[in-house]
DNA sequence: CTTTGGCACTCGCCACCACTGAGTGCCAGG
DNA sequence: CCTGGCACTCAGTGGTGGCGAGTGCCAAAG
């Protein structure tokens, strides 16, 4: 077990190496910080935490920086999350109030995240998974041709093309539009499969291939936009990497435009309270010397979708995590108003 | 006037340069290049190209890499527009052709410009300005909610929610979905607010603040929607700009982040034909070191938006342009069918 | 058992220096 | 106008030595 006072070396060996970039030597940290012991023990301390794994030099007569498990413990046990400050939660609100649709909510949302943590911000748009409908509209632009528009509570929009087997009249789809929306407004997308799977029987003969068309369509755009969107920005904050930048920035740039890997890197974070995965924790190895702070945010008490932010492991915990964790609750809130 | 052989050391400069990275000297230059002609003579003509300012050594007793001006002369005389092979263009087209709505379309369009150039893809999606409106529904959520939801001929769909000042019935509502429509659908955007402009004038007294409200969120909505959207791809590609990083690579990653600035880039290429903007000829800072391709696309004749790519200077313009123009036609061909 | 000061050692970093070689400009002769 | 020759320049390379931050270990003190 390491005692209070290594614990204490540890902490300040964190914050320093993530302010000064440079490894941290034990003269410098007794002055730095009042630990109120001579360097020697220190080095001692400091001797110890290495043997356990929690910081490595760099090269023999250099500082030490703490390992992924160093910065693990400091997260867990020793950093707080920091809370900002009034003047930036105002700003906060006052920038996201502004947005005027679900677009303009999450672009701004990671403007917003990008500028207060100086990192990358990935936000994911509200999942459809737990989204219900507001309604579903069917328009008809030529005597076959029908297009559908689904409309989310989550103010999300989605039309699809339809080409019918065969012409279908104004007052049966009228019909038709009416019987889809009293079954499935309000209702969870996944329960509207099971909610329409009679419904083409209750038409005519000759309408009864388009109704199906029509339904097929419906429940396809459902499952695809379930298939989760994200937006992302702050990628000049890559730029304030390490010195040694081409190999370190490229494969962190590939995998931020690789949708998936950021959705399944979202995806790992647990679905409530904030998530924290640094260096190799992360699964994908491009993200090995970066660490992932993520939380889920909603319009409600449930969390509809998650947003984070991925910077160096040597990033400023606390400062990261208070930033995440405001604008994740002030995005559900103007959510929740809409 | 420049001999033809001063033209072609120029070229063969360029070529050397693109491929190398590497300034390049009289030397290498007949070596790799039939001119016919002694290093002594190369040096000769290299001074001459210093004198006019297409080259410039980056430090006495070093080779010479070519100036924004040379690359230009190289672009605007040297160079011609190098087509796709068969099996790219095969490539092109199948990809293209999975997609499944226009976001889609744009999403792959930009993977696949920023693949075959190995360069940052920007495309812009096609513009309103120059679109029609498809159709105009309105929904009611609640007596006093109602949501508008317009569809242009592109393919777009854009919502807006409108509390409206009194409850409207759903009769009213018909009436004017019914009276909108019949003025607006297959019209241009343009000429849209004086078709509207008399309109709420037809309704019951009770009903105009409501009418008006709508029309006003209608036209809003249009304005809005003209300013343009665009989606960047391959950022990764920037990693192979040069060994000076930070310095360079920064402010061209905070450009790109700033849609307005890429608009105006955009904006700044002609209408028809392809656009070269190299280095300095680029209004914004940032770019100062990197070249834009840049070529209209559209369904018709007409272009509806831009796309293209940004790299570095030192870039295949041949090839670069050559594919730039090729994925334009595709995508212009795409948009067609749909 | 912990803490401390002392001490020898390691090693990355930097400044200095000389050398090498690619590349140049110029000039005189074909 | 082209060419070969020649002197010159200067970035890059590699070797050397001193500096200093930082370490590990140890013996003595608390």
């Amino acid at each position: 077990m390491l005692s209070e006072r290594r614990l204490e070396v540890l902490r300040a060996i964190v914050q320093d190496y993530v302010g000064t970039e440079e490894p941290v030597g034990s003269k410098a940290l007794t002055e730095r910080h009042r630990l109120g012991v001579s360097p020697a023990t220190v080095r001692n301390d400091m001797a110890a935490l290495e043997e356990e794994g929690f910081i490595a030099q760099p090269h023999t007569s250099a500082g030490r920086i703490p390992t992924d498990k160093g910065y693990r413990l400091f997260v867990d046990r020793l950093a707080g999350v920091k809370p900002l400050s009034t003047p930036e939660r105002r700003a906060i609100q006052n920038f996201l109030d502004g947005a005027v649709d679900l677009d303009d909510v999450v672009g701004r949302t990671v403007r917003l995240l990008a500028q207060l943590t100086r990192q990358v911000a990935v936000v994911q748009y509200p999942s459809l998974t737990r989204s219900t409908v507001r309604h579903v509209e069917l328009l008809s632009l030529a005597p076959a041709r029908v297009m559908l528009v689904l409309i989310t509570d989550t103010g999300r929009v989605e039309q699809r093309m339809i080409d019918c087997p065969a012409p279908i009249g104004e007052t049966s789809l009228a019909d038709l539009r009416a019987r889809l929306n009293s079954r499935v407004v309000g209702r969870r997308f996944t329960d509207v499969p099971q909610l329409v799977s009679d419904l083409a029987e209750s038409f005519e003969q000759e309408d009864r291939g388009t109704v199906s068309t029509v339904l097929a369509t419906l429940l396809e755009t459902l499952v695809e936009e379930t298939e989760e969107r994200l937006m992302i920005g702050g990628t000049a904050n890559l730029t304030r990497f390490g010195h040694d930048f081409p190999l370190t920035i490229r494969p962190v740039l590939e995998a931020l435009e690789e949708q998936v890997v950021l959705l399944k890197l979202l995806g790992e974070a647990k679905d409530s309270g904030m998530t924290v995965r640094i260096g190799h924790e992360n699964a994908h190895e491009g993200l090995n010397s970066t660490s992932v702070v993520a939380v889920g945010y909603g319009s409600g008490d449930e969390a509809v979708a998650k947003l984070g932010v991925v910077g160096p492991t040597r990033m400023d915990y606390p400062g990261t995590m208070g930033a995440v964790r405001a604008v994740a609750r002030y995005v559900g809130q103007i959510l929740a108003e809409s």
